[in-house]
DNA sequence: CACATGTCAGATGCACTGAGATTG
DNA sequence: CCAATCTCAGTGAATCTGACATGT
């Protein structure tokens, strides 16, 4: 296959690392850490999960997700639920206002990358927005095996 | 709701929010942190700044960044260096080591991007790349006023 | 019993607020 | 004297390793 140059390639990571550095800090600072975050996402996008594969998913350890998630059930943004296949597991899922956190995270970033994308040309916006798909497929193909429950928020 | 998020923009947000979880834990887990890793990252890629100014870009408070600098410049990732052009002001410069780090990361995620894009065609990819310039060109817009920008300080 | 799942306990890294030292 | 820059001190949240209780 003709696979793009390593140096194209190379610049094309650059780019998005770049782009991330300022992205990532389009909504306000939170009072939630990164990975909260990440946590309430990932369960919002994926459903409910065990703790272990969340903490895979997140490249944190068990303790770690544990304090985690029992800071999230504490604030109300997560909710544990016992397996009903596996005695010692036990699921985790988001709650409404976990959601809301989620959503309004993301509302906020939508306002932000409208704002930049107002540097830009309409032809530039096509580009990007043709890319949509693509990471799309990308995101799907990057993480790991499925969960138990196959759940989308749609808003 | 001020921004519909069924549109193609809260879309495309939303496809870059899942890329960034494979995205950003592509390369091995670090021993240093998030914020860590970011302020090395901005000064290779920005040059020597202040305190003050790199506070601002990383979206933490000035003890926060002045515990972070001591940790990185005791690793001897970062060095202070006095401003000559304020006395009250240090500039903070990424050393060799620092840049390895960066470098290190870049190529761990480009080796991750290369697997990941065996899994689309070659036209998706194409779109893919297609994207750099106007990533580039966002980042650009997106952050903070760059006063200095030297990047092949190759020491 | 061996293994998987989750939690507990102690140490360290990291960020915040509020106060202080130095320079412009 | 006042403002800007950085550091120090104390507090709280976040993660790690190692040990442990429970269920398969």
């Amino acid at each position: 296959m003709p696979t793009p140059s390593v140096s194209a390639l190379g610049r094309f990571a650059r780019a998005l690392e770049d782009f991330n550095a300022v992205f990532i800090r389009l909504p306000e600072p939170a009072r939630l850490g990164f990975s909260a975050l990440s946590v309430v996402h990932t369960l919002s996008r994926r459903g409910p999960m065990r703790i272990t594969d969340l903490a895979r998913t997140e490249q944190i350890k068990q303790p770690a997700l544990t304090s985690a998630v029992d800071r999230l059930e504490r604030d109300g943004l997560v909710r544990r639920r016992p397996d009903p296949a596996d005695g010692r597991a036990s699921l985790v899922e988001v709650t409404a206002a976990g959601r809301d956190v989620v959503r309004s995270r993301h509302d906020s970033r939508v306002d932000g990358l409208e704002a930049l994308l107002e540097h830009i040309t309409d032809e530039e916006r096509a580009t990007l927005l043709a890319a949509t798909t693509v990471l799309e497929r990308l995101a799907a193909a990057g993480r790991p095996g499925a969960p138990h429950d196959e759940e989308n928020d749609d808003d």
